[in-house]
RNA sequence: GCGCCCGUAGCUCAGUGGAUAGAGCGCCUGACUACGAAUCAGGAGGUCUGAGGUUCAAAUCCUCACGGGCGCACCA
């Protein structure tokens, strides 16, 4: 039982299907499903079971309908049934029986909505992972913004979540960052270093502000003599500084990390080592034209991949082929991980080396998160990372703010491309969403002072007063907040959760302009009052879950 | 060329094999002597890219075509 409509709905399906088993088809069970219609006036619940039970009872969908008539008198949840169009079954749930969810929520109205479905299971969820070697893009944060909504609202369901940022700070492009930063010291030195700046070295300016930190740092290091051989160093102090940079900005969006995962204290645990030799044990690893060949085409994959180069060393992919054994060994029940639009082409080959290592690999889950084109003024903001010019995470937020940030990056699809209306995540007005959302906390929070104010005595709450039918709509949806995190936190789809606060949100704004609270009789006022909180908690909690602040005032 | 994702209203996008395909923005018409108008009520706007197929039922599943994005290194 996860929430008062599951309790109605599981009610629903029992009968139907004792009555099923009562006509003598014990078989159909599973063909009884009960569902929130997709649309209004098709009832509060609805059940297609009669058409897709029709063959196989031979009798006419509306004809097996008729049989269900009188078994509904007894359930207190049911006030209505309805036969409708070629076979559908709606029903009306009680007012009254519903509305005792407001009760519900103010009894706990910080927990309103966790469920036990998760089952304590541990989950590992690995977001952003953003290379050390420049300022976040946009993309990050759309994969900061979704995972740790989804890491929030899996813990709301039941879920153990352990929250991981992979920071790839070995390797080639340490090195090159390395290389970035001694030129930049030099050129501090008074060389010319941008007519002969070699390819695939970072140009960009903020290599130019950690040259000036680490030459306040380290004075004593003269920038001619480095040599080659030091830029890796260089390159991890450099990777070091703006990891830094990236904990901070994303701590600033209000998002957090049980651990920071580092690929050169992997490396040098001799993790990658290990998995070359395991899967060499295993026979995965053949020898062809020097270099040795991880053979995940046996698992699925397009190609063989390269793991250790003929010149010895290792491919990226070892370590982080060690990094995801490690995960597995750490005994995740799931290991999920949010990945960048230019991964999908890597997403076979993680997932072979997994089942090649021997791991479930039914148990990692891979989500790409698609690309994210800004727009101002009806115009494309290109990002280029080599030339240094592009819309760093930062600035979104510095512009949009934190909370339109948020909002618009868990508002699609995850794995859907979207486009960033920068404008109108700016517009402090009606026309913004978050706004919208946001006010309904505002409007209620008012309400509540001057009720204070009014110090008028309460009076015991009579939730069955509320039959207004904009006050129903608002007790139907209180409802459904829990099913909507167990959606949200299983399918991994946290633009759920924005869709049914904004719903939410317009239920509340009609019944507001349509009835007044404050200027009732007591009864009414107690009662109306009482669905007012419960609609804010659920506000304030659905907010808190997408990492969205619910101001009193606005 | 191969692989993955996508194609739904003017724009940006929801949509769980079900009923008359929805929302926001934009456009049009109305509503404060009012607990907050950052709001509400209503309207116009669709061959769900196309063609086949599966199904009682397809935007949804399958095949093909067309269009768009991204990825396809002994780089990371």
């Amino acid at each position: 039982m996860i929430s008062r409509l599951d309790e109605a709905r599981q009610a629903i399906r029992q009968r139907i299907i004792e009555k099923l088993h009562d006509l003598g088809w014990p078989t159909l069970d599973e063909l009884v499903q009960v569902e929130v219609p997709t649309e209004k006036g098709r009832g509060d619940l609805t059940t297609s079971f009669a058409l897709k039970a029709a063959r196989r009872v031979k009798m006419p969908p509306r004809e097996l309908l008729g049989h269900m008539d009188a078994i509904w008198s007894d359930l207190p949840c049911v006030a209505g049934t309805e036969v409708a169009g070629p076979g559908f079954l709606n029903f009306t749930l009680s007012t009254a029986w519903m509305a005792e969810v407001i009760p519900d929520i103010l009894r706990h109205p910080q927990t309103y909505g966790n469920t036990a479905v998760g089952q304590g299971k541990r989950v590992l969820l690995e977001y952003v992972s953003a290379n050390p070697t420049g300022p976040m893009v946009i993309v990050s944060g759309r994969a900061a913004a979704v995972g740790d909504t989804l890491a929030r609202v899996m813990s709301a369901a039941g879920y153990q979540v352990w929250r991981e940022f992979y920071v790839n700070d070995a390797g080639g492009q340490i090195a090159r960052l390395g290389q970035a930063l001694a030129l930049r010291l030099r050129e501090l030195e008074g060389e010319d270093v941008e007519s002969t700046w070699p390819e695939n070295v970072y140009p960009g300016a903020y290599v130019k502000e950690l040259a000036l930190m680490y030459r306040a740092e380290h004075p004593e290091v003269l920038a001619q003599s480095l040599a080659e051989d030091e830029y890796p160093a260089l390159g991890a102090w450099a990777a070091e500084r703006i990891r830094q940079g990236h904990e901070t900005t994303l701590k600033h969006f209000r998002v957090t990390f049980d651990r920071w995962f580092s690929e050169r204290a992997l490396r040098e645990s001799g993790a990658p080592e290990a998995v070359i030799q395991r899967l060499k044990d295993r026979g995965y690893l053949v020898e062809r034209e020097g270099a040795w060949w991880f053979t995940a085409t046996r698992f699925g994959d397009d190609k063989d991949r390269v793991m250790v180069k003929s010149d010895g060393s290792l491919t990226y992919f070892v370590p982080d082929a060690a990094y995801h054994a490690d995960k597995f060994d750490r005994g995740f029940d799931y290991v999920i991980d949010l990945l960048g639009p230019d991964h999908h082409g890597y997403v076979n080959r993680i997932r072979a080396v997994v089942e090649a290592l021997g791991y479930p690999s039914d148990r990692l889950e891979v989500l790409i998160i698609q690309l994210v084109r800004v727009m101002r003024d009806g115009e494309l903001v290109r990002m280029s990372k080599r030339g240094g010019t592009f819309v760093a995470l930062e600035d979104l937020i510095e512009e949009a703010g934190i909370d339109p940030a948020r909002f618009f990056l868990l508002e699609r699809a995850p794995e859907t491309p979207m486009d960033f209306d920068l404008n109108l995540a700016k517009l402090k007005g009606p026309d913004n969403p978050v706004y919208y959302v946001q006010y309904v906390g505002a409007r209620i929070h008012s309400v509540l002072r001057q009720w204070r104010q009014m110090g008028a005595p309460a009076v015991p709450v009579d939730v069955t007063l509320l039959q207004e039918p904009e006050e129903r709509q608002l007790i139907i949806l209180l409802a459904r907040f829990p099913e909507v995190l167990v959606r949200v936190a299983e399918e991994r789809a946290p633009q759920h959760l924005v869709k049914f606060m904004t719903e939410l949100a317009g239920a509340f704004h009609a019944f507001y302009r349509q009835h007044r609270i404050l200027d009732q009789a007591p009864k009414l006022r107690q009662a109306r009052l009482a669905l007012a909180e419960a609609v804010l908690a659920v506000n304030t909690r659905g907010l808190e879950l997408m990492g969205i602040e619910q101001p009193q005032e606005m």
